[in-house]
DNA sequence: ACCTCACATTTACGATTATCGATATATGGA
DNA sequence: TCCATATATCGATAATCGTAAATGTGAGGT
């Protein structure tokens, strides 16, 4: 409970960059191969396969490689995960005996 | 719509570190003053200010000053632009007709 | 076998960011 | 007014991140 923090900052890293946000504006449309990518994207490849790993590792992307493509697209998982850590950062407390009223004055 | 991508990346970047996750956790209790944050968080008093300062930046967590102290606290219509943020990441196509099921081979 | 295509990985470098110590700016009380 | 307390800001340094060139890999065609 007390390194979670690390991990869910791992996975926010994931939407803190203009690039990648815009990729998965893209792939909401559905499932885009590599090549589809880059030419929407005005970026380099390694640049793009450099996105793509990281927004694979933090679960919110899958990869699906079919022949020489890869096809990438938006995991069902992932947007339940991604809902859930919402949840834990602007949702309300869990439970209602937790001093929500708190005086914080020292 | 095209530097959209720019702002929301910007939000994102108050979630995306340890600390301010923590920070964050600590008021979902309710409201706290800097100097209680800054006995729970193990961290120096000039690093606390630099993180409230981008929380409140990013617009979920406002600051309420009374006397000497400040009261930190997330905000309500911080709590509902980030519900409507993670729609935008995770959340399904807006439209049926935008090619759901695209066949991307090239 | 060889070559090419379509990506992935490695490496390096500039830019950004986090952290802390020192200093500055309130605020309230004597 | 001066002093003490509570934050904010200003250095400086170390770590992290985004980018691209170079290289590696694996599949398909000849």
């Amino acid at each position: 409970m007390e390194t979670d923090f690390r991990r869910n900052a791992e996975i926010f890293k994931a939407f803190c960059d203009e690039n990648r946000l815009k990729i998965l504006g893209l792939l909401r449309g559905g499932e885009k191969c590599a090549c589809k990518l880059l030419e929407e994207m005005g970026i380099g490849q390694s640049t793009l396969s450099h996105h793509m790993r990281i927004l694979c590792a933090s679960g919110v992307v899958v990869g699906r490689r079919e022949g020489k493509w890869v096809h990438y697209s938006i995991s069902e998982e992932g947007r339940e995960r991604v809902k859930g850590l919402i949840e834990q950062v602007a949702g309300r407390a869990p439970k209602g005996g937790e001093a929500p009223v708190e005086e914080s004055r020292p």
